[in-house]
RNA sequence: UGGCAGGUAGCACAACGGUAGUGCGGCUGGCUGUUAACCAGCGCCAUGGAGGUUCGAAUCCUCUCCUGCCAGCCA
C-alpha cells in the first residue's frame, strides 16, 4: 500500500535527490525519440506526478502497455523538472505494469468528457480529474462539518436508518420488508406486517431529527450525519432518492440561536474547504463555474439577510413582476420566489422565518399570533434551499393538539408517545435543522447536477454500481 | 409526475425524403525534454427500440425506452 507521505501530493512537494516510489493509474503517455513522459496520479492531487522514463529501462512491449487508464508503481529518482510545468519529476529506474488498459477498450479518453457520459461508467469516473477533485471536497467537507459541531461540543448521534414512523407525516417512504413478495402477489389475502421482520410496516427513514431531539434531550448538543432516503419521484438535479443530511438539535436553544448556528455551520464549511482544497476548487472554477470564489466569498463575508416570511411576501408583491406562480400570504414560495430573494434582491443568503402553519410540519412550534410557526429557510444562491428546519413544539397540549389535528391524516398519536414523553419529562425549548449534505456540495463545488456530487447517485430508475 | 429539448462512430457534433460525414480519441509511421505535444496515414464503427407512410426514411407519422432542462415534491 502507499504509505503516508508516498502519496503523489506529497511527492510533488519532496526535494529533489530523495528516492522514492510511486503508485498509480496513468492519464497519459507522450513519447519521445530517447525517453517517454507519463503522467501518474493516485487520486491524491488534481496535479499529476511527471514520470520521466528513459527508453530500455523496460522493454518496449511494457512501454506499450503504458496507456491511459493502466496501474502502475514506479521507484526512481524525484529530480528538478527540465521542462516547465512542473518543479519535480520521477526518474524512473524501474517500473512495474500491474493491469494494463487496452486502449482500443477502456472508455476514459485523453480529452475531456462530457459529465453525462461519465454518470453511466459510475465504476470509471472517479479516476478523472473533475470527479477526483469533487471526492477530495466532499471528504474534505464531511472534516470540516465534524469539526464546527466536535469543537463546539456537539454529540454526534447515528439516527437509525430502519424507523418504523414517518417522521414528517408527508413524503413518500421506502417500505423495507423481509417477506417475499412473489409468494404475497399470489395470495389473495392482504398483507399481515405483524408477519415481516420487525412485526410491523417499517421504512428507510426520511429523517433522522425526531431521534435527534431525544438525545439533545440527554445531551443538550448534538448531530446527525447520515444517509437519508426519499422515494419520491423527483426527477430534478437538485435531488436524489438517497443522500446524506445533517441535522443538529440543540436544547435551550430557540429561532435566533438557530439561526445563528445555521449561518455559521455554513461560513465555517465554506473557510474549511476554501483552506483545504484550494487547488481542487481552481481546478472546478476554471472548467465549471467562474464565478465559485466570487460566491464563496460573498457567503463567508455577508452577514445573512434575515426577513419573515410575511415580509418576504410583501417583498414579492411589490417586485413589479409577472410570478408564475402568484404570491399570496398562506402559500409556500415557489422556487421563482425564493430565487429572487436570494439572487436578484438581496444576492446574498437569505433566511426566510415565520411560515404560515398551514404549510409546515407539526413539530415546528406555533408562535403567539396563532398563524405561523417558528420555521426557518435557508437559501442561498443557485441552489435554493440549502437548511430547513425549526423551533420545536416543546409545550406537551399544544404539540398533542397538533397531532391529534393531523389524526385525519393518517397521524396516529399512539406512535408518538415516545416523543410526546419528551415534553412530560424533562422538555426545554429546542430547535435544529437539517442540511442537504449534496446540496452543499454542489455550493462548493459549482457542480450543477446532484448526481454529480455524490460518488452512486440513486434516482428514479437509476440504482446501478 | 407534467411541460420543453434531444438520442447518428469510443467521445463531440453534421447530413434539402435520394451514396451517412467532420473534429477529437484509437491504431500505424515520423519528429521533438514532452505538457490537451506536433506532423502524416488508416474509418476502426454508427442512425435507441417496434410499427407505419414512401420507389426510397437518420430525416415524415404512431407507440415505446433513455437522457437533459424547467416545474412540482423537498434537503
Amino acid at each position: 500500500m502507499i504509505q503516508p507521505g508516498n502519496y503523489v501530493r506529497d511527492l510533488l512537494r519532496r526535494a529533489p535527490g530523495d528516492t522514492v516510489s510511486a503508485k498509480g493509474w496513468v492519464k497519459t503517455r507522450r513519447d519521445g525519440k530517447s525517453v517517454h513522459f507519463i503522467q501518474l496520479n493516485d487520486g491524491s492531487s488534481p496535479t499529476d506526478l511527471q514520470v520521466v522514463l528513459d527508453a530500455g529501462v523496460v522493454p518496449p512491449a511494457v512501454v506499450a502497455s503504458i496507456t491511459t487508464g493502466a496501474c502502475i508503481s514506479v521507484e526512481g529518482e524525484l529530480v528538478a523538472s527540465l521542462g516547465k510545468g512542473q518543479a519535480v519529476e520521477l526518474k524512473a529506474k524501474t517500473l512495474v505494469v500491474h493491469g494494463a488498459a487496452d486502449p482500443e477498450e477502456y472508455p476514459l479518453q485523453k480529452k475531456k468528457h462530457n459529465l453525462e457520459t461519465l454518470r453511466p461508467l459510475g465504476h470509471l469516473r472517479a479516476r478523472t480529474n473533475t470527479f477526483s477533485a469533487v471526492f477530495r471536497v466532499r471528504n474534505a467537507l464531511c472534516r470540516a462539518i465534524h469539526q464546527f459541531f466536535q469543537e463546539r461540543g456537539f454529540l454526534y448521534v447515528h439516527a437509525p436508518v430502519i424507523s418504523a414512523s414517518d417522521a414528517e407525516g408527508a413524503g413518500s417512504m421506502f417500505q423495507v420488508t423481509a417477506l417475499d413478495l412473489d409468494a404475497l402477489t399470489k395470495q389473495a389475502k392482504p398483507v399481515d406486517f405483524e408477519q415481516d421482520f420487525f412485526g410491523k410496516r417499517t421504512y428507510l427513514t426520511v429523517s433522522g431529527q425526531l431521534e435527534a431531539e431525544i438525545f439533545a434531550h440527554a445531551f443538550a448538543n448534538v448531530y446527525t450525519f447520515g444517509p437519508t432516503f426519499r422515494a419520491e419521484n423527483s426527477n430534478t438535479p437538485r435531488h436524489l432518492a438517497e443522500f446524506y443530511m445533517i441535522e443538529p438539535e440543540m436544547a435551550f436553544c430557540d429561532l435566533e440561536d438557530n439561526q445563528d448556528l445555521a449561518e455559521a455551520f455554513l461560513k465555517s464549511q465554506v473557510e474549511q474547504v476554501l483552506r483545504d482544497c484550494r487547488p481542487d476548487l481552481e481546478f472546478l472554477s476554471k472548467w465549471y463555474d467562474p464565478d465559485l470564489f466570487k460566491n464563496l466569498e460573498t457567503l463567508i463575508n455577508s452577514s445573512f439577510e434575515r426577513i419573515s416570511y410575511t415580509e418576504a411576501v410583501a417583498l414579492l408583491q411589490k417586485a413589479g413582476r409577472n410570478w408564475e406562480f402568484p404570491v399570496d400570504w398562506g402559500t409556500d414560495l415557489q422556487s421563482e420566489h425564493e430565487r429572487y430573494l436570494t439572487e436578484e434582491l438581496f444576492r446574498k443568503p437569505v433566511i426566510v422565518t415565520g411560515y404560515p402553519k398551514e404549510i409546515k410540519a407539526f413539530y415546528m412550534r406555533s408562535n403567539d399570533d396563532g398563524k405561523t410557526v417558528a420555521a426557518m429557510d435557508v437559501l442561498v444562491p443557485r441552489i435554493g434551499e440549502i437548511i430547513g428546519g425549526s423551533q420545536r413544539e416543546e409545550r406537551y397540549d399544544v404539540l398533542l393538539d397538533k397531532i391529534r389535528s393531523h389524526a385525519a391524516h393518517g397521524m396516529k398519536e399512539e406512535a408518538y408517545w415516545w416523543y410526546l414523553d419528551l415534553r412530560r419529562f424533562g422538555g426545554v425549548e429546542h430547535a435544529g435543522f437539517g442540511m442537504g449534505f449534496e446540496r452543499m456540495m454542489m455550493y462548493l463545488t459549482g457542480m450543477k447536477n446532484i448526481r454529480d456530487v455524490i460518488p452512486f447517485p440513486r434516482t428514479p430508475g437509476n440504482a446501478e454500481f
